[in-house]
DNA sequence: ACGATAGTTCAAGAATTATTGAAACATTAG
DNA sequence: CTAATGTTTCAATAATTCTTGAACTATCGT
């Protein structure tokens, strides 16, 4: 992956609203999710989603596909490993000790895909100031 | 990390000129290398360094300490540690076979820091379609 | 104090990105 | 064909981000 390439993906990851769809995405799998589930779920509405869901597709890290008259929307995992990847080999160079532990512990951890990833980020503004 | 923390995160890298400081600044190490000499290298201009580079900073991916007249950057381990971590715990879920490969391939390789981090990728424009 | 060097802040304008409702398109059911 | 559902496209608007030069702050050498 180049550095054009990265940034688009970065950017497609760099909004709330994408970045939990993408969250969400993956917690459900390969099954995917309907447009309208995630758009529920998120409390995104329609053309909000498809703008963005389109990004995250243009940047290669969501798939579509049609299935009667909604569409699945699903996490593309060699997108995915590609961006991680550009960021592994290029900002930690192999250096365990810049960021090995983070990425390895994922190895070895499970449950991510609790409420965190499913909820709407946009009302867990629980703060006061 | 949480959802904001990691939008803010991914927005500071989401960017040409930033995603370049920061790599820029990962392949110097922990020396880090003088505002000056940053925009020389990008061919950045200072008022454009100093914004973009307040942003990595507001970001907890990068650090400033002045020495003399000139202030000198480098990257901040644990903000990228704590931004890698979130991907790793978020997306990868612990399935080594959804990102792990492309993580723990960082564990074993070097040489990351040639041309490719240390060029403007603004002048790498060289396709012609 | 004075002048030079290194960086930042400010303010204006240009460019890009996000939100929305209305209208259109695609699919299914009757 | 018509009606209903699910999703996208369009166009206008709002909001945010980026670039730039001028002015300002901090440090150093004399």
């Amino acid at each position: 992956m180049e550095h054009k390439d990265a940034v688009t993906a970065l950017t497609a990851l760099a909004q709330t609203h994408r970045l939990a769809i993408f969250r969400l995405l993956v917690c459900e799998g390969l099954e995917g999710m309907a447009a309208s589930e995630i758009a529920a779920t998120l409390g995104i509405k329609p053309t909000s989603l498809s703008f963005h869901i389109k990004e995250l597709e243009h940047a290669g890290l969501v798939t579509s596909e049609r299935h009667g008259r909604s569409i699945r929307y699903g996490v593309r995992i060699d997108g995915m490993r590609a961006l991680f990847g550009f960021l592994a080999d290029d900002c930690c160079q192999g250096r365990p000790d810049l960021c090995g532990a983070a990425f390895s512990r994922s190895l070895g951890t499970v449950g991510a895909c609790t409420d965190a990833a499913t909820t709407n980020p946009q009302k867990d503004t629980s703060e006061t100031g």
